[in-house]
DNA sequence: GATGAATGAGAGTTCATTCAT
DNA sequence: AATGAATGAACTCTCATTCAT
């Protein structure tokens, strides 16, 4: 059983998210995290159970408090389209500020058998849920077309926000993500309205 | 190296992605790819590389034939709108019918270092360069505004279809993916517009 | 170095017992024995030099009692084969009363390079030493054979002895024990007359 | 799933033998069994499960032979009492000519779980049932008492010889193991009579 | 004396890849 | 071209033992 809590549990998982964008998921040893972290291999297993396990409470980390800082921000603002712009804004630059977390994010993550795995699937389905609740609002606001499938708009608002992420993170050269924020909420508003 | 063409390059190929699509890549063993195609281990090796060639071979197969498909049927359409509603048409609709290639395109094919491998971004780059030109096109045509950033939107566009095959991908229930086709067009075709 | 008294002490070599007839030697983790005694794996090493030395200290404790008490008994018979009878009869009844006894001595003691240990030969050699005993008493009682080899005959009541109490340990049905006695020693004493 | 047989199977199997006897099981590594067989670590693994079913392997070879030239021997003589001589010289004999393969089945066999593992019990019970056999016969030819319990008897016997051997294989000055088969049958013939 | 977090050596096992046939 | 037995490097994970508190 892993120690969840613990000041050697936050170091580990710091090393970690390092060495997996540094070196890949599947070509990071644990050793090579212990030794970032500066601890022993064996110490690596009393606070997670596996390899796997480190990059799915990675992932639950940083899927929490992105989720909970996007929900505050969203509370302090009532249209619709502006809620959807927030989203967009902080998904860019909460990733654009923290590189190594996106590449983990976009990539790495993506290494592990998703469909089976509920520890990534929960914390994601948060996030879709609080997309797929703004899009709702819109439709009531009458912002948004009545007919719209918010099941649908939603998987397309989080593809093109997703996809703008992945290849900003894939590029040999570096450009300003945030940037991107209009141009992605002009596309999208318009699809919804 | 390895022989491109024969009767067996295509039985590997073949036997690979059911198996990867059953076992996912990683999880996957030559031997197994091996089994399934009725030849002994070492004869894929006659044919390929190594595990990671298996998998470009794979999807570079897919691409050159997915493109080649659909620009013969972009061919036939002159109106951008029509042609976009024919891209999305054709990748929802190719998926659909062949679940073990989504699956491999969708999840497997993501289990490799992406940026260093240009076998896997060439192809894909075609693809993106078809969504650019049709998008060329609706600016031309002025369906589309002329201040959109072809590149952004077609990361949007690429995005949105992708995010919407994934989730038909990793869904337990199965559903029609080609419905989808119209929702998705008209958001779309709005945000361009 | 270790420390051999203490109420700690008896604790620990009390869990150890319980750990090591449940799960087996080798299986056993020194942290099974510190929880099951309901002190910290630190601890044990204070009263003990190891995980062997655990099992050694184990079967000396047992032995050594053993052999004191079965002394005690025979004290009070002046027949050879009365003697002979209260071998069988207490070795039998006392293993059949404590089982988990039965299986470390049986079984887990088993699991330790015995030539090397003398730990555990030696209290072993003072019950065989007490064998013998019998039997030369019994030789010079002219209850038994003149001819008799002293210690091959020990070998084989003891052997006798020992597989009838591991056939016992090993069965998956339980009987008592005890009620072998009386067939055992019969065979015995007419081997040796 | 492990090959059972093949030039190699055996190669391992002595190369085994030999390492178990001189270094204990639990010390021995596969790397030096396989060094000792002269093949490289994986191989040992297309022959064998792993290290447990390589001991296993071992003995269920040993018996069956065991017990098939005994059945063999056996079948030439008619009186129960050459029978059983033949059973205690047959044994003796055995183990006395193979000192690798006799420490094995004494002391390294003995560090497996013993109850769970079938593949040691079966071969074993069919030696049990041989004896049986004899005890049976001898009853009936009216050698031994009609009131002697078969099985506790078997246990006696086989015992006995077992104890024997054991002492055997610890003593530190070898002698002729074979030499004690006189003494043993004759306590144990009378024993039965 | 007691603790228990940390250590790190160590071994079993897997499997992509090779190559003699 | 095809085979498949053999290879051996690679890596995860365990757990007895230590030692600062």
């Amino acid at each position: 059983m892993a120690k969840r809590s613990g000041e050697k549990h936050q170091v580990i998982l710091d090393a970690a998210v390092k060495t997996f964008a540094r070196t890949g998921y599947h070509r990071t040893r644990i050793s090579d995290i212990a030794g970032e972290a500066g601890v022993a291999d064996g110490t690596v297993y009393i606070y997670f159970d596996n390899k796997e396990d480190i990059l799915i409470s990675l992932f639950q980390n940083l899927m929490n408090r992105f989720v909970e800082e996007l929900r505050a921000e969203l509370a302090q603002c009532h249209d619709a389209n502006v809620k959807l712009e927030t989203i967009i804004d902080y998904h860019l630059r909460t990733l654009a500020s923290k590189p190594d977390q996106a590449r983990v994010t976009q990539i790495e993550l993506r290494q592990i058998d998703q469909d089976i795995n509920e520890g990534i699937s929960k914390p994601l389905l948060c996030y879709f849920q609080l997309i797929e609740e703004v899009i709702e609002e819109g439709k009531k606001q009458a912002l948004y077309r009545q007919e719209l499938n918010t099941r649908t708009a939603r998987k397309v608002v989080f593809g093109a926000i997703d996809e703008v992420v992945t290849c900003w993170v894939m590029s040999s050269k570096p450009y300003p993500l945030a940037e991107l924020k209009k141009p992605v909420f002009d596309l999208l508003v318009r699809g919804l309205q």
